[in-house]
DNA sequence: TATTCGCAGTGACGGCGATCACATCATTAC
DNA sequence: GTAATGATGTGATCGCCGTCACTGCGAATA
């Protein structure tokens, strides 16, 4: 499963794609597909540009072809809490179309993107004439609140910092000894709740501590133990 | 929107159920409903009677009809999350049954509750025939969705124990004035992420300014706006 | 090469809340 | 009654971590 757009070539047809993959929005039947196909438009954005912010009214749906998008919300005093990066596959304002409230997030792309973009109305009635879609639309909405609760348990039940960069770790690492660290000292900070200096030092103790290696954006975890000890 | 259960007279008929309301998952057409009331049982659990565990393989799938269900989730240490308060017309195990995955919380009874239960394969057979049943899963997990996003944006943007307090109060109350606390204060601090002593501490602070009035285990808010604040 | 800008690392200091210790109350057992 | 047990209230201490201030480093741009 590549996240990569490739060579990022404009591909504007569902039908004739192979970047779509099981657990995909898009991974309809052809029927669906079909369907699907006609809907929206493909957009290409630049890495760094915004789908949407915050607070504002739920026009569009988009699905994520290709490319990374972090998604982050934020308090009124401007501390920002940063709660997934969204993959391909992934459909982007999905919770605020089916509730008919403003997004809940800011999309912002890490890296460029390509998207599939409907209208919330195209898109709601597309769903609620597919049963296929409403299907895919529970399972992802499904996976946000899973994503969404893991991240209240891992702040709720760490009291340390230490013990919740242990979590989210463990989280990110998924069984593997290793994993790529795809985020800044200040987004980890504002995943954990906590502030950039201090992930920096609780890094640093658990590199002296030889728990974890870091190369770069390549972690390593060396004792497994003393993380799951820490979280 | 009464959320008790009257006098606990057992109804098992969805179709002349009166306690129906705009927005519960069981707020189904005719022809959906004649299908729904076909299925599962409907039971009575006590207060404090536990519907199922988290890490259980998840058997079943529960409509609340009536009483207030208390969903937690636990680290292995055995501090406990608060996750939310599940209301009538909120789908119990619902999560778990679209993943296949065990369930993700215990849901222990605060009130004399009714539910009607249906075995997990049933539920889904249900919801892949009926789009209407579909949808309504997808509006249910898009409002657990959001509960557990806000949880989590609360508890990283927001460092004090007391706003974590007048969240919790603000739900037990649910719009009303008053309500009963069911909890020792050590309770309330394994919801909370916190202590005994600060529970106290924090309860006789807002105590003193006079915005909550605890007598035995009546609550009274007497200024919502101030807890709301807070939280 | 020089400048800029984002990210990483580090020290100093202060405050919130965890922890420990003990003093009331309330409730149940005897 | 008295003892025992559990819940609640409160003080003292202390350490983690938020905040501020600054340095170093590398990549991008000019």
């Amino acid at each position: 499963m590549d996240s990569k757009c490739g060579s990022l070539v404009h591909n504007d047809n569902c039908l004739t794609c192979t970047h779509r993959h099981a657990g995909w929005f898009c991974h309809l039947s052809p029927d669906a597909l079909a369907v699907y196909n006609a809907l929206g438009v493909h957009m290409l954005v630049n890495s760094g540009g915004t789908l949407f912010w915050e607070g504002e009214p739920a026009r569009s749906v988009s699905i994520l072809c290709c490319g990374e998008i972090k998604l982050t919300t934020s308090s009124k005093e401007g501390k920002t809490l940063l709660v997934r990066i969204a993959k391909p596959g992934d459909v982007l304002g999905l919770s605020a179309a089916i509730s008919g409230t403003p997004y809940e997030t800011t999309a912002q792309a890490l890296t460029p993107v390509q998207v599939k973009t409907l209208q919330t109305k195209d898109f709601l009635h597309f769903i609620e004439t597919h049963i296929e879609g409403t299907m895919h639309t529970a399972q992802m909405l499904n996976r946000e609140y899973r994503d969404a609760l893991s991240d209240a348990t891992r702040l709720a039940l760490s009291i340390s910092i230490s013990g919740r960069v242990a979590r989210l770790f463990l989280d990110l690492a998924s069984g593997h000894g290793t994993f790529t660290l795809a985020h800044t000292h200040e987004g980890l900070a504002s995943m954990l709740g906590t502030t950039r200096e201090t992930v920096t030092r609780v890094l640093g103790e658990l590199k002296r501590k030889k728990i974890i290696d870091i190369e770069g954006k390549a972690v390593t975890i060396r004792r497994i133990d003393a993380l799951e000890l820490l979280a």
